[in-house]
DNA sequence: GCCCGCCCGACTGTCTGACATACTGGGCCG
DNA sequence: CGGCCCAGTATGTCAGACAGTCGGGCGGGC
């Protein structure tokens, strides 16, 4: 061991540089998140390395990556194309979701710190005023998810458990690419509000399994609202253009 | 070659031209498992391109998918690594198995046909005779893990959520590649069989709570065999070599 | 007039070679 | 003896090239 032995592991320099291919990945991500690039739509790699600037080699490993990620398709001999959620896929991803953050609160009731207990609320009043906020409806909508994320990386800190964050993460992100056919009821966020005080309720009061069912009965309540817009569309398949 | 439509759709041709790229991320992805590139090796580019004879280009793009799989680390300057786990991630992955599989068990129960509960029978049968057998020890241990792996496509389709099955491989990859610190306790078969046992029982009496939690039980049980081995190594790390 | 087969363009899959940059280890100098 | 500098090593990224495949359009045959 030559590491000098003092406090060291918390003085790490942040690393600024990033990869060029990490830029390049969080940038095609973020673009097909916010659907930028739609699903379905081919992911060209000459359009991208016009788009990005970078070369071919670099795009092609972004395409992995993000391929790994669940967020693009690859097509043998066609290329990468963003994802089309079945309703069935997305369904599943919801069951599973479920269980995770059934899971997640669950830890979070037995093992987090008061500490952390107390920040969770914080996020969760910070969730509330926004929703009290008189903004225009898109603004207060995109508002109320920003801090919704942030109250799930309190949440997922808190469990205790680093595998659940990633894994979330990946679920979440593709659950949040089904709303690309959906795009129907965008607001119900009053009921979130309340779903999410009777987690955090739960978890106070140090009631894991309280806090396991409150965070199933959220995402299923999410579920049924999400896969809604869903019905409208095919059995199985997800036809985007043309009837 | 112009498939005369007969009853086309039953008859494909299974793709045996595979991308090089996956032949490649295959061969590195079965390396890693049998510990022929061991935990904490690194993954020089150079020498993997003399050992499987494909440009750099390609074997990049390969290590961008282990990466995404967690099956390598990539320390940025440096390259990639064989994945060490700490104890605490195995720990933690084995308690978001513990969540799947119960959720698997119990989408098995409400949902599978009869016809799939019979079949999984079956292979908890051929698990048994597999455990009979009279080999070698090491002999028999392989056998029962393939035939185990066996039993586990069986369980993850009937659930019939294809995204379990998709998590489910990923945590299962991981979790073996945990041995490599511990090699300690390889066989606890008898256990483990009434263990699953109880699981397809519970299956067959259509119980979708008690087979739910028999297996979790049998995660658990896993989960404290498995971990024991690392409890001698050191804190949270995972030093392979000298101590 | 319709269908079949051929051909062409568009892309991907893969390889080669090259260059800048960052890390490592070791020898040299003060 | 300790710190500095340097060369070797390996990654990060780029440019260009070429074969193979897929799809669609065009033209010829029936």
């Amino acid at each position: 061991m030559s590491t000098p032995e003092s406090d060291v592991g918390s003085l790490r320099v942040g690393r600024v540089a990033a990869p060029l291919r990490e830029q390049v990945t969080d940038v095609l991500r973020e673009a097909i998140l916010d659907f930028r690039l739609r699903p379905g739509e081919r992911l060209v790699e000459r359009d991208l390395i016009e788009k990005t600037g970078v070369s071919r080699a670099t795009i092609r490993e972004v395409l992995r990556q993000l391929t790994a990620e669940g967020l693009v398709t690859v097509i043998p001999q066609r290329g990468a194309v963003v994802v089309e959620l079945t309703r069935k896929e997305a369904a599943d991803l919801y069951e599973v979701r479920t269980m995770l953050e059934g899971l997640a609160a669950r830890l979070f009731a037995e093992r987090a710190s008061d500490e952390q207990v107390k920040e969770l609320r914080e996020q969760v009043d910070v969730l509330h005023s926004a929703f009290e906020e008189r903004d225009s409806a898109d603004q207060r909508i995109q508002t109320m998810l920003d801090v919704k994320d942030r109250y799930y990386d309190v949440f997922l800190a808190g469990c205790g458990n680093d595998q659940i964050r990633s894994i979330h993460e990946g679920l979440q992100a593709r659950v949040r690419l089904m709303r690309a056919t959906s795009l129907g009821q965008p607001d119900r966020p009053a009921q979130t509000l309340s779903e999410i005080d009777a987690v955090v309720a739960a978890i106070e009061a140090r009631d894991p399994e309280a806090a396991e069912k409150a965070a199933q009965t959220h995402v299923e309540r999410a579920a049924e609202q999400g896969l809604e817009g869903l019905m409208q569309h095919s059995e199985d398949g997800a036809p985007s253009s043309a009837s």
